[in-house]
DNA sequence: CAGTGGTCTAGACCACTAC
DNA sequence: TAGTGGTCTAGACCACTGT
């Protein structure tokens, strides 16, 4: 493993620009100095603290006028998973700093069907199907079905284990995951959908997903129904202005 | 108003790869030119080759490797309304075809309270809250409640017509709405929380929104729930890679 | 090793905003 | 007019990937 020692010179920027925010008690509103007052005083190009500061525009922390100045936006604090953000379920797990576990797998194969059209293959090619459990730190956290073409994968099917991340598990197979076409849809399961429950019903958001490969391939249909008491999404939202 | 004349070179530059794209028929998954040979190709500097390149990989059209190369990213033209896309509960309604009105308005005056962090302002600042039902083609489409500091109005607030959109409402007062922090958050609501409902229960999104104008004021914190027989809400969701 | 994108500089000029 | 951020160049070196 080699190691940059120092961080890039612009994230150094960027971390000593949040710094003097905080150590001049900057508000929401104020100005702050010109860049070029800003590359004298850091000693670097101009370049290197435009860099700095459009990462930091871009993380919503800072806002540039054209001609007036750049100007302290909110409180430097990021979204963290925002839903804009692919995260498989291990990962959304992880992020809300709890174990991963897999309590109940089911495995069959099945044909395409009604989902032919979404992931691009013939009605009666054959998919496997996969229903699992997954836990955050052993507590219920999301009920997952999965369906991936046969295709998709080069090893023996059979041979395949299906306890960890499903980006994983395409990735080895020569898939790396790209992006998804998500619908979201409050949904409420009942003991009969999925017994492993505690109360008689409960609330999730079914995250209806296409996910597709870096080559536009559909790689996966999958219904992700996430627990509401375990996530909450977030996302910045932006509107078409002009 | 004033015009440039020409775009800017980075934006020329932007559409001549795209226009390279399609001219040669590239897939995703292919592999672009390299910097180098784009910027002679192009006859401009590198920083500009570099600046189109990064726009097109935030729009999702490209992808970057370091040590790799530059790839085409298939991601499906945007998605209509999508959910990373800021819409006002009206122009969410008009997106479903369906014509939006109000049926019930309630307002009162409140301290800020526990929302004057989120609003950046003082707990004891006065909001107007505001409570409506909004309906498409007269069925229920969603719940709003939505609290705006009274120092945003310029207007005698007594006056103020609240039949319409919010967004309209904050443009009129000098705030055009720039973005939001949302939280999402699937809800069951009852008679008792919504007597207009026809069923006893219903599933609605939540949506928990503070809305933020160009200046990075808040301007309004809201809950919007959004009737799930109503909406549908898509979004592409972009992996972090490389 | 050669070739890719990533970082960084110094300097020039343009476009917009305010006074 | 003065001062801001926006665009653009030419050139240098670094870090990562594959052979």
């Amino acid at each position: 493993m080699k190691l940059t020692l120092d961080k890039p010179l612009q994230i150094r920027v960027q971390e000593a620009i949040i710094d003097m925010i905080r150590d001049e008690s900057l508000l929401p509103g104020d100005q702050l100095p010109t860049e070029s007052e800003l590359y004298k005083r850091f000693g670097v190009g101009r370049s290197t603290v435009r860099e700095s500061l459009a990462n930091l525009v871009q993380q919503g922390v800072l806002l540039k006028m054209q001609g007036k100045g750049t100007f302290i936006r909110s409180v430097p604090v990021r979204v963290k998973n925002g839903l804009d953000q692919l995260f498989s379920v291990t990962e959304n797990i992880k992020a809300v700093g709890a174990v991963p576990s897999t309590s109940r797998i089911n495995v069959k194969t099945i044909p395409a069907g009604e989902l032919s059209d979404k992931l691009s293959i013939g009605a009666k090619d054959p998919c496997v199907w996969v229903e699992r459990v997954r836990r955050a730190n052993d507590e219920i956290a999301a009920y997952c079905i999965d369906i991936i073409p046969k295709s998709i994968f080069s090893d023996n099917i059979d041979k395949i284990d299906y306890k960890g991340s499903l980006f994983d598990l395409l990735a080895q197979n020569g898939h790396l995951v790209s992006h998804s076409e998500s619908t979201l849809r409050p949904t409420m399961l009942t003991k009969r959908d999925f017994p492993e429950m505690k109360d008689s019903v409960g609330l999730f958001l079914l995250l209806e997903e296409i996910f597709f490969d870096i080559s536009g391939i559909p790689v996966c249909y999958s219904n992700d129904y996430y627990s509401s008491n375990v996530f909450d999404f977030k996302i910045i939202r932006k509107r078409q202005l002009g």
